[in-house]
DNA sequence: AAGCTTACCAACCGCATCGAG
DNA sequence: ACTCGATGCGGTTGGTAAGCT
């Protein structure tokens, strides 16, 4: 039984691949292996074919905002369904949806971490969930002073504001 | 300049589906 | 009807480039 090869594809692998496929088409990728052409399996095959070498892909990567805004939009409409979603973007794949998704994701984590630990200091002396039930609209607390209460809610406004914007649930 | 953090990207894995035998 | 290999997809991980302190 033969060790199949893993990790980043060579240019000699890559030849080889675009060889095949304009021989043969971009299927039968099992039988390219089986062949003694790569010792790489038909997934890693059909994977490198359809991510990086198959004509027509988006060079320069970066998704746009207008491209972002789409994705989030169809995303919201189906789903994490990305070989869908991928369909309506000329050139790009699911894995670069994908990729942008879960970047975003991370983004939006952070943003909302450090917007609440930017909070918590805040001179009611309030912090953690006791402000966070204020934030989402449970005031069950009792506030300092007048000016406080005001000084808060333009804060819990404000607030409200950036993660609508920032589409934080 | 060095170390650390974040964003981006490539590629793997596991699972589901499909079709041929 | 069942099995098994091929294919496709979503989730995840690891490497690295870029930016920041």
């Amino acid at each position: 039984m033969e060790a199949f090869k893993k990790g980043p594809w060579s240019k000699e692998e890559d030849a080889i691949l675009l060889d095949w496929v304009a021989v043969n088409g971009p299927h039968n990728w099992s039988s390219i292996q089986s062949k003694g052409r790569l010792m790489r399996t038909g997934k890693s095959c059909r994977l490198r074919w359809v991510n990086k070498l198959r004509p027509g892909l988006k060079k320069g990567r970066k998704f746009s905002p207008a491209e972002e805004e789409m994705v989030v939009k169809l995303q919201g409409e189906i789903g994490n369904m990305w070989a869908h979603i991928a369909q309506f973007f000329l050139g790009r794949t699911d894995n670069d949806v994908k990729n942008l998704w879960s970047t975003r994701k991370k983004r939006l984590a952070r943003n909302k971490r450090d917007l609440l630990s930017s909070i918590s200091g805040n001179e009611t002396g309030m912090h953690g969930p006791e402000l966070v039930n204020l934030l989402i609209g449970n005031p069950s607390v009792s506030l300092p002073s007048f000016l406080s209460l005001r000084r808060l809610q333009l804060q819990v406004l404000r607030t409200r504001f950036i993660f609508d914007y920032l589409h934080v649930r």
